[in-house]
Parts: structure tokens; sequence; C-alpha cells
DNA sequence: TTAATCACGC
DNA sequence: GACGTACGTGATTAAC
């Protein structure tokens, strides 16, 4: 028969160490789970690494211990157990019995002590026993037949240890691990040892004399009297010291070693238990069968493929996905249209679906309800085809971001997955990714955008479910639902771009950058790459010894910050600042515009993405023409190169003023903001007043900048580093600053701490329309990440509100000029501006509209304000 | 391919 | 007192 062999388990240790080692996650029912989820890490590998015969897993119980008779203070100080961690206990012991694993736990005494008798009664078997945890004290077990794994960082990493390592590592044998102890102390478990001796010491002690008696024995014959003295002093202490530190081998323990028998076989109460705890990407490692599943869908689908549509008949309600090739749908083919429905499974070719009245018409047939996986992209993919698409009432990549917009992808098969959905491939597995992505064969294509579909169906009503659970219902439907459709709208609409404009920038900008190239070669005395760093930091600072502001991991910061703290240096500095404006604007601009141009229409087609930022923002892409130069006027001028489409027309531009400011002193009803907005008064020379304690007269321009530089840190939820970055500050005067702000309006400062205890509490923050941002880091222990967290759950609801309120009135404001019949296209929107091309002839009703509807958006109790202007190009509509 | 650095907007 | 500091897109370089 094999030799048997014990792993024991020092369950709090590890339950502890996961919880730490991991952030601090929860699952979709809200539980934590970190510390059960490391905890099952670290099972899977070891029940993979030792195959063990035999297993228990012991635990502390209750507070006191045998321990605490020697010395009260035993443990003493020690930080309560966090409750976000007291609560996945249950979750554990319940992860064990599934696993059919033995735990246990005995009054009085401690895990460490359950370990030790059963390591010693199995040791005397001559049963091989591995310990695993993350307490040093355990390493007095190990023998010739007793292993002990200490965690190291993380869960799973460990060291092993046996006689060899702990000679190694300590020069000690392991039963002199509690002499150490003894000596040195242990701070965590509040063991005192003897002050002033630490391991190094403590080591040389026992290797000089062996053991704490010894050691205490002989103290006349200790070198140094320093030392001398204080064993001399703290003799009872040592000697209790080690006694604590021993691990008690004969506690009574009521459990045979032989019923510990483990028998490697996964039940399906851990694949339950998995399921409910959301330990989606650890089922695959326990259930080969469902990792099979989840790789590839092994239960077939029955569809068919329609070689023609003469009579749509695909039901009322359905669920539609519109296949593109590219990612960018603006000139990606489509692929193949899937429908499922209550009428059965569909595929429907390209050419086929192109050439179909019928299908045409069912499409665009608005009385027919249709999910789709990405609505807008279905929308715009279809119209470039000329199809339009109704009736669509469900889009679940919006409803998915609206749920948790932290999560990373919003696809449908990130979505089943997450529902523990099965049926449906990544896409990557399908297509590939990077270089070797391919449309596969069509056979292969047809099922998967079927089986998209099917999917799809599937999780419409939990979503549906959580989407009202967690009341976005409103957001969804009346917002980011119609929404969609009128950013569809404006990207097909596209931009006319002045193409001969732009090349002749592109043109001069060359030349420029030739002329200041040769100047900074000449200036340096070298020929080298500017736009390499590494090269730039090498004449910068070692041929020209210009003294090092910065460093980066990999090597000197060039960055415009610490250039322009040297640009009284040396001449170069300034050159090479106008060459990195100029080779900015001609490379993402001029040639990054000029590349994304459609070759027939001359316009630019960007897509927005309303399913990533964090706060709710779009942000845009393939161009993103959300960050278009305006600050300096040489960048600014790249904007004459976008032009309305039509002769005789103008670009029209609308932004809201202090939008966020408004809707910090509406959120926080902070009575001198609130104030000054309601009075029109500049609200940075208001604030410069109120934080420097002067009348209106007395503000200087720079007390005006500096107290726009915290209203801007506000609104960005920066911290006291970031302001004092911007401003050229200590960090600390950064702080008074901010100090100072909050101190002038009490009601933000109110606000602030209300927001933070609001988040620890709910675990999320909610903007003005109800959209959510979870904070789960605001418990961390980490200052680092809690602090993140907390400035996240003050600036996520401003901006976010304003977000909502932009993305109001550009559903309003679509509406809107459809009722009046105007030809003025809504074309951009830049997170607090819009921009329109109209005729000459609208600007009048535009003037009078575009205003009323973005101020009355939503309604706030401070005004809110909007400028416009207008103009040939969108330079001219400043 | 991927990571690091830099820079543009809000 | 540490830690590494609004977000998002895109270009370029350099190491793999």
């Amino acid at each position: 028969m094999a030799k048997n062999k014990l792993v024991l388990i020092d369950g709090n240790s590890i339950a502890y160490r996961a919880f730490f080692a991991l952030p601090l996650l929860n699952n979709d029912k809200g539980v934590y789970t970190n510390a059960v989820y490391g905890f099952t890490t670290m099972l899977l590998k070891v029940l993979e690494e030792e195959a063990p015969s035999h297993m228990l897993v012991a635990f502390d119980a209750g507070k006191t211990t045998f321990r605490h008779k020697t010395y009260g203070e035993y443990k003493g100080g020690r930080q309560k157990t966090p409750p976000e961690l007291s609560e996945q206990f249950p979750l554990i012991r319940e992860l064990l019995d599934a696993f059919d694993i033995k735990r246990y736990e005995l009054e009085n005494y401690e895990a460490d002590d359950i370990i030790g008798t059963l390591s010693k009664t199995a040791d005397s078997k001559e049963w091989e026993v591995k310990v695993i945890t993350g307490d040093k004290d355990l390493l007095q077990l190990v023998d010739e037949h007793v292993k002990v794994s200490l965690t190291k960082k993380g869960i799973t990493d460990v060291d092993t240890y046996d006689l060899n390592l702990v000679e190694e590592r300590y020069g000690l044998k392991p039963e002199q691990i509690i002499d150490m102890k003894g000596l040195m102390g242990d701070s965590s478990d509040n063991i005192p040892g003897v002050p002033g001796v630490g391991e190094k010491t403590a080591i040389k002690l026992l290797k000089e004399f062996g053991t704490v008696e010894n050691v205490l024995d002989s103290i006349d014959q200790v070198s140094g009297k320093k030392l001398k003295e204080k064993l001399e002093d703290h003799k009872d202490q040592a000697e209790m010291s080690k006694k604590l530190a021993t691990i008690e081998v004969e506690a009574p323990i009521e459990i045979e070693l032989e019923s510990c028998t483990y028998t490697n076989e996964i039940s399906a109460k851990v694949i339950e238990l998995f399921k409910e705890l959301g330990f989606n990407s650890l089922l695959d490692r326990v259930d080969s069968e469902a990792a099979e599943e989840a790789e590839a869908p092994t239960e077939d689908i029955d569809y068919e493929i329609l070689n023609e549509v003469n009579d749509a008949d695909f039901g009322d309600e359905a669920a539609v996905v519109v296949e593109c090739l590219e990612e960018n749908y603006h000139n990606g083919e489509i692929l193949g249209i899937g429908i499922v429905s209550d009428k059965g499974n569909f595929f429907v070719p390209t050419e086929v679906a192109l050439e179909s009245d019928a299908l045409k018409k069912w499409l665009e047939d608005d009385s027919i309800v249709k999910y789709l996986p990405d609505a807008k992209q279905a929308t715009v993919s279809l119209a470039w085809k000329g199809i339009k698409l109704n009736g669509v009432k469900f889009d679940a990549l919006i409803a998915s971001y609206l749920l948790n917009p932290s999560d990373s992808s919003h696809d449908i098969a990130s979505i089943a997955t997450r529902l523990g959905v099965k049926g449906v491939s990544s896409n990557e597995a399908v297509y590939g990714k990077g270089a070797k992505q391919k449309v596969p064969e069509q056979e292969v294509l047809s099922e998967h955008i079927v089986r998209k579909a099917f999917v799809l169906r599937e999780v419409v009503p939990t979503l549906k479910e959580s989407l009202k659970k967690n009341e976005l219902e409103m957001l969804f439907y009346e917002l980011e639902m119609p929404l969609s459709i009128v950013l569809g709208e404006m990207e097909q609409q596209g931009v006319q771009v002045d193409v001969e404009r732009l090349e002749q920038m592109g043109k001069d900008l060359n030349e420029q950058l030739k002329d200041i190239e040769s100047k900074i070669f000449e200036l340096a005395g070298t020929e080298f790459n500017i736009n390499s760093p590494k090269q730039l930091g090498e004449v910068l600072f070692e041929k020209l010894q210009l003294p090092v502001i910065k460093k980066t991991k990999t090597g000197y910061s060039t960055s415009a910050d610490v250039l322009e703290k040297l640009k009284d240096k040396h001449e170069i500095i300034e050159e090479i600042l106008y060459y990195r404006q100029l080779g900015k604007l001609n490379s993402t601009y001029v040639e990054g515009l000029l590349k994304v141009v459609h070759r027939d229409t001359e316009k630019i087609h960007t897509r927005f993405n309303q399913a990533l930022a964090q706060t709710g923002r779009l942000s845009s892409i393939d161009p993103n023409l959300q960050n278009i130069p305006i600050r300096l006027e040489a960048g600014r001028k790249i904007r004459q190169a976008f032009i309305p489409s039509e002769n005789d027309w103008v670009i029209f531009a609308a932004d809201y003023s202090q939008i966020e400011l408004r809707v910090l002193a509406h959120i926080a009803q902070d009575d001198k903001m609130m104030e000054a907005f309601n009075e029109e008064q500049d609200v940075h020379t208001k604030t410069a007043m109120d934080v420097f304690h002067v009348e209106k007269d007395e503000v200087t321009a720079d007390m005006r900048r500096q107290a726009k530089a915290v209203n801007f840190g506000i609104v960005y939820g920066i911290s006291d580093y970031g302001l004092s970055q911007s401003l050229g500050i200590t960090r600390k005067e950064a702080g008074e600053f901010i100090e100072r702000y909050l101190e002038s309006f009490p009601g933000v400062k109110q606000y602030m701490e209300d927001i933070v205890q609001q988040a620890k509490r709910e675990g999320y923050v909610t903007t003005m329309l109800n959209r959510r941002r979870y904070l789960p880091e605001i418990t961390s222990r980490n200052f680092n990440l809690r602090s993140f967290a907390e400035r996240t759950a003050m600036n996520t609801p401003i901006q976010g509100s304003a977000a909502d309120i932009i993305k109001k009135a550009m559903v309003e404001m679509d509406k809107r000029l459809k009722k009046e019949k105007l030809q003025t296209r809504m074309l951009l929107q830049v997170h607090d501006e819009l921009i329109f091309e109209a005729p000459k002839d609208e600007i009048k009703k535009l003037e009078e509209i575009v205003p009323e509807v973005m101020e009355n958006a939503i309604q706030l109790d401070v005004p809110l304000k909007v400028d416009y202007s207008y103009g040939d190009t969108w330079y001219d509509a400043k």
C-alpha cells in the first residue's frame, strides 16, 4: 500500500493571507469572496500537487486559549478581524464540507496546536506530513517526515521548508525556532521576548548556547555588556515567551487520523458552490466537462441557413445579431445576420439579407421587438447598406455597462460568462486576434453568429431584472437607449474635412520641423532621434550635463514639465518643446486625421463609445474627435479643417459654462456656491474671494489662477499631490489650500464627507440620474487604493451627473430638431459641448432653441448656462 | 506584440 | 509616513 500522506492546513492563517493579498472583491450578490477565493486557489493547488491521502484544516476556536492564562496580554493589541473577513469564514467551512475535507477546532487551543498534535501523531506512524500556513512559528514542527510550506507573497507562492532549508535560512534546528521566538519575541502575537534582541542576535546566541535555558544559565559568558544586562533583566520574560511560542503537541484531540481520509473527487456540491460564489474561472479547473463546454460549446444548436427570405416570419420578438467583419463598423462588411425567436434559430448570409425586401421590411418594422448585443453597431452597419433598423428595445451592451461600468468587457460572450450562461465562444476564440485574425469557414461563422443571438435571448430577462433591481430602468430606457440611436446618426453623418487645407498644414509643419530639427542638432552638437525619450535624455543630461529633475522607471524623464524647469538652462530646451508641439500636431492630427478621412465623401466618421468611461462620459475613437487642439493657437488651427458638409452652412458650437461646478453647487446644496451662480458671478473670482478672504477688486490674476486650479481639482477629483503639480507648489501647501477651500464652502465639505460615508456603506455612488459606480476599494487597508476610491466617490457624482445632463440634452435636441423640421445636424459631443452644422437661415432659430434645450435638460437649483457661437469652420465657431 | 513615455482634450 | 496619484485616445520608440 502506498504511503499515507497527510496535509494539514492552518485555516485562519491562510484565510487571513488570502484576504489581505487579494482586492476586496464581491460577487454579484454583494457578498465578499476574496478570502474564500484565495483559499480555494490555494486548496486546489495543494490537492493537485500533493495528492494527499488524508487531509484536515484546523481553525482557531474562540477568543481565549490556555496561553492567555500564562500571559494575559497574549495576542493583545491585535487589530480586530475585519467584518468583511469574518463573514467569509462560514463560506470557507461550507467550501471544505463540499470538498469533503475534515475541519477541526478545539476550545482553548489554537490551530497551531491541533496541527502540532496531529503532525506528531502522523510522524510517529511514519506518515508523510505537509503543513500549509503563513505562520513561521510552525517551522518548529519540521522534521524528517514533516515539511512546512510557508506562504511568501500572495497565497499560492510558497517556500517549502524541510530540515535542510530551516538550517539554511536560520542556521538552527526546527526545535530551536521556539528558542528564537523566546529571545526575540513576536510582535504580531504580542510576545515580548528580550528587548533589544532581534533575529540576528537571537540566532547568534542560539548557535553558541543551543537553548534559551542555556543562554540564561551562562549569561556571564555572553559578549556585550548591554546584551548581558538585558538578558539578566528579562530572564523570566524570555522563558515565558518561549513557552508561549511552543506549540502543544499533546492537545486533547478527539479525532482519529484515519478518519481524515481524502478521496480527491470533486463532487457536484463543489461545482454548485463555485457557481453560487461566482468562481467561474475556477469552475473549469475542477470540472473538465465544464471546461470543455466553456471553451467550445458542446451542446448542439440547430439552426436554419436561409438561402432566400421571401416572407420574413421571424416572430414579433427576436434577438438579432448583425455581425461585422471590422471592429470599425463604418467601413466593415456585414458577415451575416443571426436571428433567434420563438420561430426558431436562423442565419441569413449577407448577400441574401441585402437582396431580400421581406427581411428589410422586417428589420425596419418598428412594431417588432428586437434585442441587440450592440444596437448602435448594428444600426449603423445596416444604415450604410440602406436599411434602417427599427424596433430595438434592448441593447445588452448598454445594459451590462449600466449594471457595472467597471466590468472589463460588455460583449455578449463576456456577459454570458458573468451570468453563468453557456453556449457561446468568445470572438477571440472564433476569429483569433492580432495578425492571426481571420474569418473562419462559413459553417463555424454562421454557428457562432446564431449562438450569439441564442445566448443573447437567454440573458435578456436576467439583465432586465437586474436593471429593475438597481433602479436603472429610467436611465436605460429613457436616456441611454434613445441616445444610442442619436449617436449612431451623428457618427454616420460624419464631419466634413477640408483635406487640402489639412495637407497644406502638413507641408508647412514638415518644413518647420526640419528647420527646428537642424537647429536642435546644432545646439546639441550631435544628430539623434528627438522623438526618443531615451536618446533625448542622453543628450540633455549626459552630453549637455543639464540637471536631472525627475527620473522614470527606465531613465531620465523628458516630459514637458521637466523641460519647462530647464528652460533657462539651455537654448535647446525651448526648441525641443516647440519640436514636440509641432510633431504632435503633425503626426496625431494632420497625418492621423488624413488617414481616417473617408475617401469618397471626405468626411470623418468617429465612433462614440457609450459603454466605457467609468463616470458615464462618452469617449471617441477612430479618430478621437474629443481631443482636437484648442489651447495653443498653432494647434487650434487644426479646427480650420473641420467644415460644414453643405455650401452656405456654418458650424454651430454650444458649450455649458462650468457645468460640473454648477452640478456640485446643486448636489452639495452649498449656499455660497449656489449664490455665486445665481448671481452670475465669475466662479473662479468668487472662489478666490472666499479662499483668500479678500474683496472682489482685490483678487489678483494669480489668485484667480490658483482658485481656478482648485476648482479644476475638485471637478476631476485630483489629490493634493495633483494640485501641487499643477500649481507648482508643495504638497503641504496644496493640502492646506484644499482645506481652506473646503472651509470656505462648508456645504461642499459636508458633501465630500457624506458621499464617502455613503460609498462605504452602500459600496457604490450614484449620479443624478442614478448611474452607478461601484467602489469596492473604498474599504481597502491600502492607503492608495482607499484614497483613490474616496476621491472617485466625491468626483463621480459630479462628473457623472454632468454627463447625464448633456446626454439628456442630446436626446431632447434630436427630438426638437426633428419636431421643428430643421435641417441642422448634430455632429459631435465633447463632454460639455455640442457641435452642429446648420444652414445659415437656421442660425436664428438655433440661437434660440439650443441654449433653451441644453439649459433645461435637467432642473438644478442653480441655473445652467450655455454659450454658443458659429462660423465657417470649427475654428471660427469660437 | 507589448510596455513605456509623451501629449492632446475635458 | 508609506504608497503614487482625474480619464481616455493615440503616436512613437524600444525591447521582446
